[in-house]
DNA sequence: GTTTCCGTTCAATTTGGATTGAACGTGACG
DNA sequence: CGTCACGTTCAATCCAAATTGAACGGAAAC
């Protein structure tokens, strides 16, 4: 009755997803998904993890929202859930939406110093560039890394 | 009594803070240090900010800690706080460590798989060089970053 | 040497967000 | 149609982490 590997998998990619302030039970799902070698249904996952359908529900579909897990409609009425192909590419793109919201909501504090104030204006702006620089810094990278993996794209 | 610019500053970067996971009020100290001309003791953060003086100890210290903010002995008995002049500096770097380490702990992970699973062991191999190569690029990007900005190494 | 004023620590409390149970909506099957 | 088997929703609950209050330790001031 000892922990698989699969488990410890599970496990781990759960304590990551929450230190990173994301549901543990997402990273649980996709740990699941990625090491099933078939498509699963909400219930057979919620049984596998023993949680709630319910939140098997909705973190199946916040990782669909992060175009890390994919849904099909099974013959039934099942739903059938499987891990997309590179779930890692969505990492960094998903991040890089979070510091542009960042930057936009330090740019529209910014913009509320009076001219007096300019010298913190400035320090504040710089601060919402950087989140800037960075959110488009990691689209880039994350392109690459996706080129580097799958180098299909070539319509030359 | 409106809600003045640094206000607007503090409690957006506090918003930004709790939304990576961090603590709240870390940010709002961030942003307070940031906007003060003259470093600030420990009553005086704790007392505009409106927290208790265990919070503020606890959080500038925190934010000492990531180099973001760092604390001179005044003449008497108190400590002054300041923001370092480049806090933005330091968020990918932190954020690389924390990469490296769940880098560290997927790979753990990926050696508990038997042979006959060395697909499956594989996959979450992928999974741990993805976070690991990350962290080694978000700190080449961080430290060209800061090579812009303070160009002064050059010496030739 | 004593008092005072700091910052720190830590157990207790609070808080925000994750998780759940139960009710609901919907499309399939008879 | 009516029933059933699913997925979704949402108010209630739970839980981990942030925050606090109170007790403490130690360096400065006297």
């Amino acid at each position: 009755m000892s922990e698989t590997p699969t488990d410890r998998f599970i496990e781990t990619l759960g304590l990551i997803y929450q230190s990173e302030g994301a549901p543990r039970i997402a990273g649980m799902i996709l740990a699941l998904l990625l090491m099933s070698d078939r498509p699963m249904s909400l219930a057979e996952i919620a049984g596998r993890l023993g949680i709630s359908k319910a939140s098997a529900s909705t973190n199946t579909r916040l990782l669909e929202r992060r175009g890390m897990a994919s849904k099909t409609r099974g013959g039934g009425r099942q739903d059938f859930w499987e891990a997309d192909p590179d779930p890692q590419s969505r990492v960094l793109p998903a991040l890089a939406e979070r510091f542009r919201e960042h930057a936009r909501a330090v740019q529209g504090v910014a913009r509320t110093f009076p001219p007096e104030e300019e010298a913190k204006r400035a320090k504040i702006a710089r601060f919402a560039a950087f989140y800037d620089d960075s959110a488009e810094f990691l689209d880039a990278w994350s392109a690459r890394l996706t080129a580097m993996a799958d180098p299909s794209p070539e319509t030359n």
